[in-house]
RNA sequence: GCCGAAGUGGCGGAACUGGCAGACGCGCUGGACUCAAAAUCCAGUGCCCCUCGGGGCGUGUGGGUUCGAUUCCCACCUUCGGCACCA
């Protein structure tokens, strides 16, 4: 037999695949092509930073296992990969190191697809498709002018998170604990015109379409949470001297009659007015000021005490026409609900604090069930518990809370002074971006028409050149005057171009759907193409994207559903988050430095010992901690099946296929464990040690009749995990294209056993195991425990007062 | 603070529906082969006690339910995620 040599055999068999074609999938020519086991595997697709590392190696061969593992199982797999090649890190380089962010990109996806050849991952080539070519991002901007169209997408001058160091703007969704969530620095807040999504349209789709999809719980509840739907009433407060009405949004419509002061925003667009020719103006417009100057992450600082400035005006609260004075208080967000709050300090924490700084009164409306208040001198801020009643509150007085607050909202609605309101924390998408390596935005600025989309078929508007990518207080594109120049489509005058370009998670929203019709330059998709793929039948990929990618793509999918493009609403059915690959605690990745690469373990190991060390690790949706040592041991298991199942096919040329005996039987309780792990389970680790204790088996005994059935399936088993060494085995065992072969099935007589091994136990404690006859009946299975001397030790001539049985497994035998 | 997940040998982990805790692998110890090494193979390996038959303890901590609990219930501790002035 000769040596196990990995790098031969892999090159062998990327090569044999790539000649016949073997994973690439034809779209089907035609209505009575599509079949029902279509199945659609998909990951994330990597960002192309110059090399893989190991959490992709993670990502690409759970993906790869069920890729094989649903071929051979009968379905039509599609298996697609593709590049997300727009975006920060190569513009910084190029900046940092020079060249073009271009260049720069395109050498990493070389590499990177190299790599994953490299490690054998089964992906239709064919379908490769990168987000920064035209080819592509036509299609991007295509998209955006059907958004434009129906006025999902628009421009408004609103305030946005600034990232200071990127220069750029960043989607709320892009901002962790105040900071940018890329490089780390602190966001500021910045009035800008800025393109937006209107994903809040879709909010509640978002939330009830939940229901659709077989997710993991903690994913809907972080999309939940992040979504987070409050609902409530919103009531007008009349400004008698302006003869003004200020909406109000508030979750606690019960405690109304509690409202002792009014709190703006100081971003409301109201306070300016409110404050015009009061002696208070100046302060107030200097708190104003200084508000603006914050830094997000210490306006949001909880632990900041409460400020605000009295307007000298006041208004009228609408549930008993009390006369309540106006603040402007920076605890009050413009964003939420309409940028002005009803203070009751009685039943809110802020407000309470708020009450307190300032010496504002306090009126309990709301009494717990036991009648104590506390007069609303804690400011519990309770939700509704049981048998809480309205005091203080007129006509109101006495009814439980809940019912209370609907009392009150139907009360004012039919004075026309309040209604019933949803309100929720999501906002709109921000998507441009003041960087050069995006996405342009197709449309002009014209003096006459204002913005004007670019027409469909001078699609795309290509990204141009530029000498300096570096943003100078206007995006890069702007310095390319030549280009920035254009002639206004629609009135043929002078206009200017946008020069921000997308994010590039709008870019991410819809390769899934390119995919299925990867070529098309005359359509981003064909709707008969991605209704027979879609929706992805299994995703896989980091929990990090659980608010950002996962939400925007949803939202697209919707909007495309609406416009009639698709025809299904949800873009991924069921989705799996794989863990972090760790190193000294932190996660892998090449920012921290802390990679290491897998094109140097497969120098050394082989790519099959690399696939299967990753998945053999520990559960894949747990964090693994690099160890660089573990590796040996499935590199010696692999040599360990390369030694006994050569052997085996050298030795034993054909014969009876399953002849009976233990190895027989031991092969197909592994097909039944490996094909529940995969199948069912989604587990991919503990398949692998079921399949080393069928060769540990066949190591013992490799001239047994049954060995040579016990070799094929643990080759054929580990197939989607080693596919090259499984597959010059197989041909070796005398066979040809394992990868086409059906999975192996479980033949359920072969799992009978004649005996079994019957626990004993007395009071619940192991005392024997006694190897019998499986058609025991139950009080002969009593008898023989009875009959152990173990047992009789134990007994002890005490009385047995009573035998549980579990049949095939155990007799537990009560004593006194 | 609120919400969620998780705590099992020296290490990674297994035990799916309440039924043999520690599968499989790493590491370690001893042995075989070898001049030697690598590779490979065999045996052992939770902790403690032992008259070598076996016995006791043991799945974060403390309780509970049960013939029987890593698994179910209650309380607590620790770690890791998410949210956090959202009215």
């Amino acid at each position: 037999m000769d040596r196990y040599d990995a790098q031969r055999i892999e090159q062998k068999w990327q090569r044999v695949w790539e000649d016949e074609r073997a994973f690439y999938v034809p779209n089907p020519e035609g209505p009575a092509h599509l079949d029902e086991s279509k199945f659609y595997m998909l990951e994330m697709l990597p960002y192309p930073s110059g090399d893989l590392h190991m959490g992709h190696v993670l990502n690409y061969t759970l993906g790869d296992v069920v890729t094989h593992f649903r071929r051979r199982n009968g379905d039509t797999v599609l298996r697609p990969m593709g590049y997300d090649s727009f975006g920060l890190p190569a513009e910084n380089a190029a900046i940092r190191e020079g060249g073009h962010p271009r260049e720069i990109t395109e050498r990493s996806i070389a590499n990177i697809g190299r790599q994953m050849r490299r490690l054998g991952w089964a992906i239709d080539w064919d379908r490769e498709v990168s987000a920064h070519q035209p080819e592509y991002y036509r299609w991007t901007q295509w998209l955006f002018l059907k958004f434009l169209e129906a006025g999902l997408a628009y421009r408004k001058e609103a305030p946005v998170n600034w990232c200071p160091n990127d220069q750029t703007v960043l989607a709320n969704e892009q901002v962790v604990d105040g900071r940018c969530e890329r490089c780390g620095a602190e966001v500021e807040a910045r009035r800008l015109e800025q393109w937006f999504f209107r994903i809040t349209a879709y909010a509640d789709a978002l939330l009830d379409d939940h229901q659709l999809l077989d997710w993991p719980e903690r994913t809907i509840t972080i999309q939940r949470n992040w979504i987070g739907r409050s609902e409530g009433a919103e009531f007008l407060f009349r400004v008698e001297e302006l003869d003004l009405d200020i909406p109000a949004f508030t979750t606690r419509p019960d405690t109304l009659f509690g409202a002792t002061f009014f709190v703006l925003s100081p971003e409301h667009p109201l306070v300016e007015r409110l404050v015009e020719g009061t002696p208070g103006e100046a302060t107030a417009n200097e708190y104003v000021r200084r508000t603006a100057h914050l830094t997000i992450g210490e306006r949001a600082d909880p632990e900041r005490a409460k400020t605000g400035v009295f307007t000298g005006r006041f208004v009228r609260n609408p549930a008993n026409d009390a006369r309540i004075p106006v603040w402007v208080a920076d605890y009050v967000l413009m964003d939420y609900g309409t940028g002005a709050i009803v203070a009751v300090p009685a039943h809110d924490e802020r407000d309470y604090a708020f009450a307190q700084r300032y010496d504002l009164p306090v009126q309990e409306v709301v009494e717990p069930a036991d009648g104590e208040g506390d007069g609303g001198q804690a400011g519990a801020f309770v939700a509704h518990s049981e048998g809480e009643r309205l005091v203080n509150s007129a006509q109101f007085s006495g009814l439980p809370a809940p019912e209370g607050a609907k009392a009150i909202v139907e009360w004012l609605a039919s004075r026309g002074r309040g209604r019933p309101a949803v309100s929720f924390r999501l906002r709109d998408w921000g998507f441009s971006r003041q960087r050069y390596w995006g996405c342009p935005i197709p449309v002009v600025y014209c003096g006459r028409c204002g913005i004007v989309p670019v027409p469909e078929e001078d699609l795309p508007v290509v990204l141009p050149e530029v000498d300096d990518y570096r943003p100078r207080g206007k995006p890069p594109l702007a310095s390319n005057e030549e280009w920035m120049e254009v002639a206004c489509p629609r009135c043929g005058g002078e206009a200017r171009r946008e020069s921000e370009t997308m994010d590039t998670f709008v870019d991410s929203s819809w390769y899934f759907l390119r995919y299925c019709d990867p070529h098309d330059d005359s359509v981003p998709f064909e709707r008969e193409l991605v209704d027979y793929w879609m929706p992805v039948d299994q995703y896989v990929g980091g929990i990090d994207h659980a608010i950002k990618h996962l939400l925007y793509a949803r939202f697209f999918v919707k909007v495309l559903n609406e416009l009639g493009y698709v025809g299904f609403r949800e873009p991924f059915q069921r989705l799996f988050h794989q863990g972090w690959v760790r190193q000294g605690g932190s996660k892998m990745s090449k920012s921290r430095g802390n990679v290491t690469a897998p094109d140097e373990l497969a120098d050394r190991y082989g790519a099959d010992a690399v696939r299967l060390y990753i998945l053999f690790r520990g559960p894949a949706d747990q964090d693994i901690e690099w160890n660089a040592d573990d590796i040996e041991g499935t590199a010696r298991f692999l040599r360990r099946l390369w030694r006994v199942v050569g052997g085996v096919a050298e030795r034993a040329p054909g014969g009876v296929a399953q002849p009976a005996g233990p190895l027989t039987q031991k092969a197909h309780e592994t097909i039944a464990r490996v094909t529940d792990d995969i199948g069912r389970r989604f587990q991919f680790n503990t398949p692998i040690a079921a399949v080393m204790e069928l060769v540990n088996d066949l190591a013992r005994a490799p001239e047994a009749p049954d060995a040579r059935f016990a070799a094929e399936t643990a080759v054929s088993l580990i197939q989607p995990y080693a596919p090259h060494i499984a597959e010059e085995l197989w041909q070796r065992l005398g066979h040809a294209r394992l990868w086409e072969q059906s999975w192996p099935a479980v033949d359920p007589a072969r799992l009978e056993r004649d005996t079994f091994e019957l626990v004993v136990q007395v009071n619940g404690r192991v005392r024997d195991r006694i190897e019998v006859a499986a058609k025991l009946g139950e009080a002969e299975l009593v008898e023989r425990a009875k009959a152990s001397p173990r047992v009789q030790a134990q007994l002890d001539g005490k009385e047995i007062r009573r035998a549980v049985v579990v049949p095939r497994k155990l007799v537990n035998l009560v004593v006194a």
